[in-house]
DNA sequence: TCATCAATGTTATACAGGATAACTAATAGT
DNA sequence: ACTATTAGTTATCCTGTATAACATTGATGA
């Protein structure tokens, strides 16, 4: 088999460069090892990656009704009930009904609420910073936002 | 609520860009966005990501055992029988075990294999082309896979 | 030799994320 | 008043992924 490069894979001989081009390959790649870095450092906190992102939401949107808050992070209704009942049950968020529209429930942040994302936000900027050495900067940080977000 | 820069989303009055330092959120939205349409892509194919990059990953490396191709893909070895059982099925890949060691089994794309592999790779340079054009250039293509290679 | 250990592939099973349908309660529109 | 719509909820399903147990075959060392 033709190795262009010589970069065999010691281990089985197999030639992976076969997946370079593969964006979405790539992409995945790099999405399940970052979120597996994040899954370890935050399990002491018990809070998964999309719970941090409801978190800071609602932390910078309160008072926004759930429907808004599951739209914004692409989670269906039926199933961010359940997460919502969960933070709930752990004293961090409250639900609390609209004078306006009894059918709409708002979400805060309790006072135990804002202190766990504070905790949290730490130990996220830690992990950013950590993201930002291994790409070589906030320039090359910032870059790969900015194309993300294209793709997006 | 404040705003900085006036970018309010219209609809819900969020304050979306709470998620912009999170790389690993910007990450999973790309990554799901360009699966997405991926598997709109290549439905009429009846192919999903992985068992593309499963079919290239064979062509390039044929005749390496189950375990070097799923190992490559970080498919666990359990989850990859059905996966290559499914494509012996549809006659697209053989399975024939080692002569020197009977608890291999080597893959090879069939000839079929190779002609369904060929239109994929067809499909699939159009996306490449549809996500460089998103990106704005071979470049920027190129600059956003060296950046998710350092993440991964 | 042969007893033991390791590697390969397989089956069964469980669990988390994400998707849909059907429902209740409340509101809006006519 | 009657109807349609919206917010939230429950139940259920499908997919992807993870683990455990197992059979077969091969490798290793007393």
């Amino acid at each position: 088999m033709a190795k262009p490069d010589g970069s065999a894979e010691p281990e089985t001989g197999l030639y992976a460069d076969a997946t370079a081009p593969i964006v979405g390959y790539r992409l995945r790649r790099a999405q399940i090892s970052v979120f597996q870095r994040f899954i370890s450092v935050f399990e002491p906190m018990q809070l998964r990656p999309a719970e941090y992102t409801m978190l800071v939401l609602i932390a910078d949107n309160p008072g926004h009704k759930q429907t808004d808050i599951a739209d914004a992070l692409d989670i269906k209704h039926a199933n961010f009930v359940t997460l919502v009942q969960d933070f709930e049950t752990r004293g961090l968020i409250e639900r609390r009904p609209a004078s306006s529209d009894r059918r709409i429930k708002a979400l805060y942040l309790t006072q135990q609420g804002e202190a766990f994302l504070a905790r949290a936000r730490v130990l996220h900027d830690d992990m950013e910073k950590e993201i930002i050495d291994r790409l070589g900067g906030t320039e090359a940080r910032d870059k790969l936002v900015q194309l993300l977000e294209r793709l997006a």
